[in-house]
DNA sequence: CCCCCCCC
């Protein structure tokens, strides 16, 4: 077994043999890396294969494995003489026995025909509708940079047999490049699952027919990489549906499962990054009631409920549904909890969110969640637990540490994604210019209007005019601290706290006496606060700049503070306050 | 071709 050196995405290579022929060429399906990591596939291990597929590449010189999930059996023999004489024993087929046969059906094979190199034909058998499987486009896709012709993908007649999980309603949007509708739906089948798209016309034409937990043939849709970003599903390919695209309801019993997740337990999340994409499996320890919250952006109202989720490593997290997820769900009964895509972030240590893609299934019928439930109605709802989700704002938490500036400057914060900190510093100026605007009037705008000269105020982002205008604040500060200094930007209410007045009177005394405007700003400058702070990337000019904006200060809290401090002197002598 | 996914 040895990993393949090129490229970004880890493979593994490996020499099977099954005693009498051997292949050195058989790739494991990347989603079984951890087979290897695990340490369940060892060199001299020996494995089941129950999906493969093979395929000729590279001018029928290579054959290509691909090796399916389904692997039953390993057993590391330590007395294994040599790889090539593995015994194929006859009375036990069902363990030893890797079954490359001609007729059997759930091996497909793709021809490489020498006479005919532009056309790739996957052969119809008994007159049915030839069947790959989901994972199979993973590997079509997976290898065409490295072992596959590029144009095979386009050119085999594939189809696939899925059922239909997680489908999404309509979905609009309008951007720079244009406007169009969307829905999407995740595929699976026994060898994996992958993510589905169809735009415009093909939403007309299938959103419709096709229903959600239903099996179909899907033939000839477009295969993208995935953007794993977005979609958490155990596949480096997503399908886009196109013109060609067929669907057709397969009516026959199937034995294509209803969801694949791949659980977190909760005591993991703490070492995952926030924005990870994960599928969680919890007891609903408590439910809180429904609530709403506006969101900032658009101003719309949202629905919400969260809860606490529980698990075997006894550690809970909160859990947020949105929308109508939110509306219906129950949680008196304490039901076991499953999400497949949710979200994880840091507020307040780990916290878990559902997003659009999330799906969500209460008390599912599956293994994982009836062990989850006998361990809870076993003991284990008494259990004492470790929240993830209740870490106190103040000292210590995940982003709300202090930091000096120049610790935060070494740290290069902010350089990756948006980093949080708080540090005590002094305003030291305030500029005076623009630092109050007169802003649309409408709720949670804040655009900057353009005065009309003819009592009329433009605001571009809602595309009107108005015949007013509020004032609103941006302060840039400069704040200093023992080790450097930063330009930070502080908004309308925070702002106001600063200059001690508000940004109507700011706004009217910048026209009407410039003394009074200037004198709020020589006030607030050389105060000590904490200020709660937020550092990210933004580009301007096509540059990238640190921007500091601030979250919130409030005057320093000298027994707060020197709990800090004696802590940092703990930690640098090594004593405890008991021993002092 | 989306990729917004929310709030503390």
């Amino acid at each position: 077994m040895k990993r393949i050196p090129t490229g970004s995405q880890e493979r593994y290579r490996l020499l099977v043999s099954d005693g009498e022929w051997s292949s050195s060429f058989a790739m494991l399906a990347t989603h079984l890396n951890c087979k290897v990591t695990e340490g369940v596939i060892t060199n001299n291990c020996i494995i089941q294969m129950n999906r493969y597929v093979c395929n000729t590449v590279q001018g029928n010189k290579k054959l290509g494995l691909n090796m399916k999930p389904h692997i039953n059996q390993t057993s590391y023999q330590q007395n294994q003489p040599h790889i090539n004489q593995i015994p194929y024993q006859q009375n036990h087929p069902h363990i030893y026995q890797i079954p490359y046969q001609q007729n059997q059906p759930h091996i497909y094979q793709i021809p490489y025909q020498q006479n005919q190199p532009h056309i790739y034909q996957i052969p119809y058998q008994q007159n049915q509708c030839q069947v790959l499987q989901a994972a199979q486009c993973q590997l079509l896709s997976l290898e065409q940079a490295s072992m596959l012709p590029r144009q095979l993908l386009c050119q085999v007649q594939w189809t696939v047999c899925v059922r239909v999980n997680n489908k999404t309603d309509i979905r609009t949007w309008s951007n720079s490049r244009g406007e169009g509708k969307l829905f999407s739906m995740d595929l699976i089948d026994e060898s994996g699952e992958i993510r589905a798209t169809a735009f415009n016309e093909q939403v007309d034409k299938f959103h419709d027919t096709i229903e959600l937990n239903k099996v179909y043939f899907i033939s000839s849709a477009t295969l993208k990489p995935a953007n794993k970003q977005y979609c958490n599903l155990m596949n480096d390919y997503e399908m886009t549906f196109n013109k060609m695209t067929e669907v057709t309801p397969c009516h026959e019993v199937t034995s294509i499962p209803t969801m694949q997740f791949n659980f977190v337990p909760i005591d993991q999340l703490e070492s995952l990054n926030k924005d990870t994409l994960i599928d969680i499996i919890g007891v609903c320890k408590e439910a809180h009631d429904i609530s709403t919250v506006i969101q900032k952006t658009s101003g719309r109202e949202l629905k919400k409920r969260d809860m606490q989720l529980l698990d075997e490593t006894q550690r809970e997290v909160r859990l947020t549904l949105w929308g109508s997820q939110a509306e219906n769900f129950d949680g008196s009964q304490q039901p076991i909890v499953a999400v497949k895509g949710a979200k994880l972030s840091d507020f307040n240590g780990r916290c878990l969110s559902t997003i659009a893609s999330s799906a969500v299934q209460i008390n599912p019928d599956i293994r994982e969640a009836h062990k989850l439930k006998g361990w809870f109605d076993n003991g284990g709802c008494n259990i004492g637990t470790v929240n993830l989700s209740n870490q106190r704002s103040g000292f210590g938490g995940a982003n709300d540490t202090f930091k000096t500036f120049g610790e935060a400057m070494a740290e290069k914060l902010g350089s990756i994604e948006s980093d949080f900190y708080k540090n005590k510093a002094y305003i030291t100026l305030i500029r005076h210019d623009n630092s109050v605007y007169a802003a649309c009037p409408s709720d949670n705008c804040n655009k900057k209007v353009i005065d009309l000269n003819n009592g009329m105020y433009r605001c571009e982002k809602c595309g009107r005019e108005y015949d007013t205008f509020q004032w609103r604040l941006m302060l840039q500060m400069n704040l200093m601290d023992c080790t450097n200094t930063v330009w930070a930007t502080a908004f309308h209410d925070i702002a106001e706290e600063i200059l001690g007045t508000t940004a109507e009177n700011i706004g009217n005394l910048k026209e009407t006496d410039h003394d009074a405007f200037t004198k709020f700003f020589i006030n607030a400058t050389f105060k000590e606060y904490v200020f709660n702070l937020r550092v990210k990337m933004e580009s301007y000019n096509d540059e990238g700049r640190l921007k500091t904006s601030v979250n919130g200060c409030k005057p320093l809290d000298l027994k707060e503070y020197n709990k800090l401090l004696i802590d940092e002197i703990e930690k640098l002598s090594g004593v405890s306050k008991g021993e002092c």
